[in-house]
DNA sequence: ATGAATGCAAACTCTTTGCACATTG
DNA sequence: CAATGTGCAAAGAGTTTGCATTCAT
């Protein structure tokens, strides 16, 4: 079914751990433009197209969650291994990762009772977060 | 907190109606130009931009739904007004609506013990349909 | 009539790719 | 030293937009 695919060795560069740590340091999804930017800034001399295929080995090892926002794909670092799901703020977008085992369950249970097979799910919760709803209620009418 | 927004006038073209025949005939998320595909095999001429438009404008209404795929974003006329989640077919993309109460209410009170409020998700469950099924296990090793 | 909708092409944005050069193991 | 990774610029793909024209109301 898969291909023999031959794992493909991977160096350590500079470049790779710069996007890693750059990752790592935030709480929200980003995009290879942002993430792009955020090095550039900290002077971090770095082509795009080099982040863009950073990015797209980490996802691909598991290292990082994809998620497609309307502005194009954005990254996020896995803090757990295990499946899990997102709970995303509207506003700044900081992310905490969420477990429901009752979800997979559901998930599960119903496409079965549709006949289908080889089950899987993509979930993700939206809301605002305490510091969003405070700064919200701060903020003047217009 | 919404815009005052004057509902925009809308004028019957059969363009825009074409568009919604070919959504309400496909049982699966299909691209603009896929449906502009369609459209022109069926020596229905109508500019794609125009396709790009009609599908904004169902989507924005609700009378369709969308979900972004890697070959860009995808639409589906939906069925149910009621908020509801999507049984996808991942080879043939065939597409079936479904709810889950349990979900909605797992999704509310996670969100909320993480402070967050004002909360909405996204769930769309994917695999195998039944048909797709048969004919894979009918289908050669190579 | 009159303004919304269409069609076309040009413009845009995000992403990928070809290729020469630099680096890692 | 051989395979990988990088950088840059050009190419791609999907989508949006400006504008003159057409058409629904």
């Amino acid at each position: 079914m898969t291909e023999p695919a031959i794992a493909p060795q991977r160096r350590n560069t500079w470049q790779r751990e710069a996007v890693r740590s750059v990752l790592k340091d935030e709480s929200r999804f980003i995009t290879a433009q942002e993430l792009h930017r955020i090095l550039e800034d900290r002077d971090q001399r770095i082509g795009l197209a080099t982040v863009y295929r950073a990015l797209a080995t980490l996802a691909e090892s598991g290292e990082a969650d994809t998620i497609r926002g309307e502005d194009g794909d954005r990254y996020r670092y896995c803090a757990t291994e295990a499946h899990h799901h997102h709970l995303v703020c509207r506003i700044c977008g900081r992310t905490e990762e969420i477990q429901g085992r009752a979800v997979e369950v559901w998930a599960d249970n119903t496409a079965r009772s549709h006949g289908f097979t080889d089950v899987s799910h993509v979930l993700d919760v939206f809301g605002i977060c305490p510091d969003c709803a405070v700064k919200a209620s701060d903020a003047p009418t217009g």
